[in-house]
DNA sequence: CCGAGTTAGTTTCATTTGAAACCAAAGGCA
DNA sequence: TGCCTTTGGTTTCAAATGAAACTAACTCGG
């Protein structure tokens, strides 16, 4: 038996990361180019659209973003006026945001804009693969989160 | 009919970066570890590791990553004393890479390291899922060419 | 109450990134 | 042969990133 070797193109860890770049990529583009949005600051205004007044540790939880980013891509909102923040009135540390009036209108802008970019790109692939995928993630989510838990014990499934 | 609403946590787009860049992230804490890599410079020796003498060019095109990402990472190896880079013979331009006496076994310990840690990571799914998950990786790859090339028209399905 | 410890968010600073300018060597081609 | 363009690679510069330090506000045990 011959040693495995590694084929970069064939590394499952490579390919997603490269393919995922690229999605992320031609969505940026179309964010920037069309609203003058970052891919943070979108993904801050796609949970606002839907929960408002989230503090930015929610809004951390709910895009996957760390503090920082949140803070950056927040204030970078407020300058644009599609967000409005304010100190919560219990809580005097925590910071609630909100869509304004455009804001809310860019987003609905937004959102259709990625509903159907998404639409088209998964509308080349037939009800199977789109079955397939659906899987594949879900599954994929769920055994990242065990192998973050246990970097380096054998963990196979339950 | 409502408006379907756009739910970043079902956004594939999202979700592909998301799980992305945690595999990414579990990897190159791994790569930094053990071997002090970071992941450009992980890529190339995993290129060189299989073909040795590429140009800067050539490193570009199979680590899908541009050529300053390239330079750096091979000046960097290069300091590590992991690689060796010498001018091209006929064309004086071109830069050829090679793997180094330690270069090599270093490559062949991360190679082994990341090949291992991938089976890990896909033993958690069984057999169909990993079908799975090829076809819907292989899939997209090419979806996304196709959406890369026609970023308006609705090109679907040939 | 009151100080130790925690939590929310911001700022700082060093690193990473990539677009664009740049330099050097080839390749036409007049 | 001597331009003019193209190509391979590097450098520069400004922007994005994130770890760690920091500030302000809250909580809780004594």
């Amino acid at each position: 038996m011959t040693t495995p070797t590694l084929r970069l193109e064939a590394f499952v860890p490579y390919r997603l990361s490269v393919l995922a770049n690229r999605i992320s990529a031609a969505l940026a583009r179309r964010y920037r180019d069309r609203f003058d949005l970052s891919v943070p600051e979108w993904r801050v205004m796609a949970v606002l659209g839907r929960e408002d007044g989230l503090s930015a540790r929610e809004l951390s939880a709910r895009t996957a973003m760390d503090k920082v980013k949140i803070t950056r891509a927040a204030q970078a909102l407020a300058r644009k006026g599609l967000v409005v923040r304010e100190r919560d009135g219990r809580d005097q540390r925590i910071t609630r945001h909100h869509l304004t009036g455009t804001g809310r209108r860019v987003y609905e802008a937004v959102a259709a804009e990625a509903l159907a970019w998404e639409r088209r790109f998964l509308g080349g692939l037939d009800a199977r693969e789109r079955a397939c995928l659906e899987r594949v993630l879900s599954r994929l989510e769920r055994r990242i989160a065990e192998v973050e838990e246990a970097p380096d014990e054998l963990a196979c499934e339950a």
